[in-house]
DNA sequence: TTAATTTTTTATCATTTGTAAAATTTTTAC
DNA sequence: GTAAAAATTTTACAAATGATAAAAAATTAA
């Protein structure tokens, strides 16, 4: 997906706009498995997917936890670099060779603070996403792991073709084994 | 908590937007039990909580889900009503008597529009509900329904005092016994 | 206060899920 | 193509959690 349809999509920006947010956005390509966001580091930029799939896990003690997948067209930020300039507590990591867009969040800060239309494509940005990670919150909360895989094949199929099944388990909240035994069961 | 507080932790406004913003929020109390938000329909407003505590649960009728809890300075929005216009999914009730600031959101769309400082100011709002949604979405994660447990009285004591056991069950992701099992296991 | 209602705890048993280790399949590197 | 490594599935068993019912405790209302 091209970065003039990502950015439209998000909230149309009249030229002008576009054009500033644009001067600050160049593409980059980077092999499997490259990490574009370290845990406990200040960044200060962000991506969009052009084609490709990456993974988000936090890692409190020591279990990975996936909580997050992006696909073409998803944003990729560190949350706590993103919004508060901080530390992230989030790994992210490239599950297939990716074309990004990145682009440089102080710059961005920066046109937030002078143009309007920016401000608010920035505002909507932030409020698609909280629709979507307050549905990912609820939906998790659906009782069985039975359940929870087969709500994921209902709604995104693809992901179980591109993703490996260990990456799958831990953002659905299961082990692996507890998801091989569920899929066994579905055959 | 009072509205220039709420308003200037969100983000710090310049006298003549907070003005703005100011002439469409005024105060109102409500009963334990009064209900903010009903699912599947769409409101056009939203609230701060000077004083009190709510929850927000989908799935009204069937097996409801408590998915929030929002207590003094924070704000209630029905998140599909806030960000889309769109009818909710989620019911929003008092756990006790409140003091609440209602704004109307339509106006608040409006100032976004209109005043770059407002609309930075619902940029940085969108943007700390979303790193609190997200941190929520990973602390569920936590394998055991002991864990999540231990989390909760560790980051929010407060809520086992103000909330019944059974909302808190509901939103750690367990039943009820579970939950009275964990905690005669704890004493 | 007492009675009624709601909430929490306790007990039992069934089911689900986790752990560990081995077997199988798939992918990767040479 | 073959060997090594990684990922997935399978198995057996243990532990955790859920469902249900009922008792105890706490709260609310008359």
């Amino acid at each position: 997906m091209d970065i003039d349809n990502i950015i439209d999509n998000i909230y149309p920006l009249p030229e002008k706009s576009k054009t500033l947010l644009k001067e600050n956005i160049y593409e980059i390509t980077y092999p499997k498995a490259h990490v574009l966001f370290k845990a406990n580091r200040i960044e200060s930029t962000m991506y969009f997917i052009k084609k490709g799939i990456v993974r988000a896990y936090a890692n409190p003690g020591d279990e990975e936890i996936t909580f997050w997948f992006g696909k073409e067209g998803d944003a990729v930020i560190s949350m706590k670099n993103y919004v508060e300039n901080q530390k992230g507590y989030e790994t992210i990591e490239l599950l297939e060779s990716c074309d990004l867009y990145k682009l440089n969040t102080e710059h961005l800060r920066k046109l937030f603070s002078e143009d309007i239309h920016v401000a608010n494509w920035g505002r909507k940005f932030a409020e698609q996403e909280l629709i979507k990670v307050e549905e990912r919150l609820i939906f998790r909360q659906c009782r069985t792991a039975m359940e929870r895989y087969k709500e994921l094949m209902a709604t995104d199929p693809e992901l179980l073709q591109r993703v490996q099944l260990g990456h799958i388990a831990s953002y659905l909240g299961m082990t692996q084994v507890s998801l091989s035994r569920i899929r066994a069961e579905l055959k």
